[in-house]
This record gives C-alpha cells, sequence and structure tokens, in this order.
DNA sequence: CGTACGTTTGAGACTCCTCAATTTCTGTGG
DNA sequence: CCACAGAAATTGAGGAGTCTCAAACGTACG
C-alpha cells in the first residue's frame, strides 16, 4: 500500500473479489497524488462535499470539535483507506479530516461514483460494503466508549488498529505502527490525556505491551484481546454477498 | 406514517424528491406487515442477514450484548424507519433489534435491492443516503457519549428524539414521544439507570421538561438544546446532492 | 544547545457507580 | 372499582474511577 496508484481496488479486494476490468474501472478513479503535511486539516466540517479520498501514503483521522473546545475524534484512517465516502449523498462534510503526519490523498469526484452505480451493481454493492464497514467499526467504538474502563477503552482501540494493520499485511507480528499522540489517543477515547498516559503506564508494568516513537511493541496479544472484550475479528464477519 | 403501506417511499422522501415511479417502484418492494410484540427480538447477532426491513409501527431499537453482561443499544428507530439497511453487503447481523412496544415490519429481501441498483442510480444514490443519514446519527452520539457529562448525554438523546420526531410530523409542538425505560436510556447513554433517574429529576425540577407514561414534556426545549450542545439540526444539513 | 512539545507523576476534587431500601406506576383479576 | 403483584422509578449512603491542576521529566528539532 505504497505511493503507487491501484489503492482503491486494493482496498475494495477486502469485500469481494475483483475481476481485472472492475480493477480498472476502480484504480481509474483515482485522481492524481496530493501531498498533505503533517497536522495539516484537509477536509473541514461544513464544507462542500464534492468527492471523496484514498490515503495512498500516512496516516490520517477525522474529528469533531465541540463548542466547549473539546475535540472528539471519530475515524482513525491508515494507508490504502477510503476517506469520506459516507459523505457521498450530501452537500457538506459532517466531520473534519487532518493527517497524523506526511502523506498523500487521491481525490475522486463524487460524479465518478455515479457513474460506477450505472455501470456495475457489483461494484456499487462494494461501494456500499466500505461504507458499512466503517460504520461497523464507528459501532463497535460506540459500544465499546460508552460504558468501559479506560483500561478496556484503550485495550480496545490498540487491538483494533492491530487487527486492520494485520487485515492489510499479513506478515505483521507483534509490532505495528501507532502514529497518534497521547493526546489524539485521549480525543479518539474520550479519556484525559494523562489517564491514557496512566493507562499506558500500567499495561507497560504488566508486561502486556510497550510504546516507543509511535509504534506498539505487543507482548501480550491476547492480554489485550481479553482486556477489551474484543468478541471477534470484525474483518472476518464481515462477508460480501456474492 | 400507519400500518398502511407506503412507508418506504416516505422515508425516502426525507432525503431528496420522489418521481410517482419511483415511489411506486419502491412502495413495491415492501412485503407484508409482520406483527411483533413488545420486547420481540427478531434479529439477533450473527443471524443471517437476507433482507431489511421498513417499521410501519410501534418503535424499536438495536443492540449489542456484552461478555460481561452489560446491553448496548445503539439505534433507537420510530415509526416509518428503515432497520437493518447498513448489513446489505453482508451475511451476518451486526446488532440484535428487538422492539420497544408492539408493532409491525415489513421485509425486503436484499436481492430485491440489487435490482433497484440496476434500474436507477437516483434510488442507488437515495440508498446511500438512508444509510449515511444513520452513520452520521450514529457518529453524532459517539460524540456526544464520550466525553460528556450525564446531564449533557441525556439532553443530547432527548433532544436527538424530539428533533427526529419533528421531523417525520411538523405539527409537534412540545410533547412527544419517548417509549424507553429509564433501564433502555441507560442503556443508550452508557449510564447507570440510577444517575438517569437522578438527571431528569434534576431536569424536572429546574422547569426543562417533565416525563410522564412514555411521553416527555418539553417545557424548554432552548434549555435542553444548549445543555446537550446540539450544534445543528442533523436533517438539515442533510441534503442530498441532485 | 535551547526551545517546544509530549509524557509522566502527584494530590485533591468531583462525577458517577454500586448496593439497598422505599415509593410509585402499571396491569390484572376479583 | 378496588386489591394485589410485579415492574419501574426514586432516594440515600459510601466508594471507585477519572478529571483537573500543576510540576517535573524526556524527546525531537531547529
Amino acid at each position: 500500500m505504497g505511493q503507487q496508484e491501484g489503492c482503491l481496488s486494493q482496498h475494495f479486494k477486502h469485500y469481494g473479489r475483483l475481476s481485472d476490468s472492475e480493477c480498472r474501472r476502480l484504480d481509474g478513479l483515482e485522481g492524481p497524488a496530493l501531498a498533505m503535511a503533517k497536522g495539516q486539516v484537509f477536509w473541514r466540517e461544513g464544507d462542500a462535499a464534492r468527492e471523496f479520498g484514498t490515503l495512498s501514503r500516512g496516516w490520517a483521522y477525522s474529528f469533531r470539535d465541540l463548542a466547549d473546545g473539546t475535540r472528539h475524534i471519530l475515524e482513525v484512517f491508515m494507508p490504502g483507506d477510503v476517506i469520506g465516502l459516507r459523505e457521498f449523498p450530501f452537500k457538506q462534510r459532517l466531520s473534519s479530516v487532518a493527517m497524523l503526519e506526511d502523506g498523500e490523498i487521491r481525490l475522486t469526484p463524487h460524479r465518478r461514483l455515479i457513474e460506477i452505480f450505472r455501470d456495475s451493481s457489483r461494484l456499487t454493492s462494494l461501494c456500499f460494503a466500505v461504507a458499512s464497514y466503517q460504520q461497523a467499526l464507528l459501532s463497535e467504538r460506540l459500544v465499546h466508549l460508552s460504558r468501559r474502563s479506560a483500561r478496556q477503552r484503550v485495550a480496545y482501540l490498540l487491538f483494533e488498529l492491530y487487527s486492520r494493520t494485520k487485515r492489510n499485511d499479513d506478515s505483521i507480528e507483534d509490532r505495528f505502527r501507532v502514529p497518534l499522540s497521547q493526546q489524539q489517543l485521549a480525543d479518539a477515547l474520550g479519556l484525559s490525556p494523562v489517564h491514557v498516559s496512566r493507562t499506558l503506564t500500567a499495561f507497560r508494568q504488566e508486561g502486556v505491551l510497550r510504546r516507543l516513537r509511535g509504534w506498539v511493541h505487543l507482548l501480550d496479544p491476547g492480554a489485550l484481546e481479553a482486556e477489551g472484550s474484543i468478541v471477534g475479528h470484525l474483518h472476518d464477519e464481515i462477508e460480501l454477498v456474492e
């Protein structure tokens, strides 16, 4: 999942097999790579929504800023992910999106998607699948953030990122990237940064994981999975109907 | 939004204008009304997902039961709402669905939806809109449940239900139905039932609202809206691109 | 080498939870 | 219409978890 083109078809392949012509059809949608700098906000809540994006390099996140100054991170995107597809039917962005690090984004105008709708009900279903998977991630996070302890929340989010990393690259062992600061983890988990720090320290002292410079070394994946009471691996349960 | 047919087109109209033939096309999808009893669970997490539903009478909710015995309510459905559309691309239900009261549901097999995809890119876009609106509600709830006080959570949920009620029936003044017990409100808000009770009592004593027999009498909508820091009315911001 | 940012640690306060008892509501049968 | 049983809601008291504020420490980058 690098700078090269083909991210879109790569991503869609998670949801069902693609013929060569369908791959070409999808990859033909991708615009040129736009360079994005760390911290850059490239969509803002309320902006006109005329295209969706594919993150071809770097990590990003979507967020909402509230009146009281707090920020909530809704989604964390990793390279290869599709961004903003759920806003396709609407005129405006429902959340802002910013880069966690330097990267590249390729845009696809919504009208190209409508062409797909006209041409291929198979690809239409896949678009639905992409959007639904993201919604499933959101639901899952809602469940895990509402009535759960800080330990459970942190464990859940780290395990989600671990699972998604493995989905993209099966060769991943126990080290994976988490380029979020503790402030950002806190904003994603609804905790204070201070308490995120305490929780991570506790996990380190218990020998569950170690964190350094944007990487997590998972010493005891089982313990983390149990702590987060992960029911099943979402991407295993989600299978596209043929 | 009663027992009669036509719920589907009624619901879709929220997202864009429909021609007569499109209305007929949609309403032709609805199966016969199935009677459901209060408390009845008609989909269970993991069940095969072969159809979506339209709630033609009564209220319902979707939920997840966790290993530790807690339940989390993800969505609250009111008459006219579409249920389980987001599971269209998948084989299994991602959450269970149960009735809050007696009612009726009409089912539509997923393959009928694929026919729509083939026939009409306009209706395809509308399907996307229906799913995306529900996702927007979920995101909104995620934001409001994560780092907010009990007062803010309760205010937010009640105001969401108030707004959605008004979306369906503009003549609503200040009384609207909320057929959820405090236990169920707690399960939707990630609070204990005890604290929901205390919070509602506080609102009553402050003259914000009164609750009786599944109805809420809103004495001071502005106070509730401010308490929940509602940014804007979701359904105003969401407009389908033509 | 200095500055800015991110992380760690400590102390006290506050919100919300749990447990338990009591009261009110709702529906049913006499 | 009233009596009763079961469910739902209220109220109280004590405790656990997380927050805020503040200071010290570590790390990256100019």
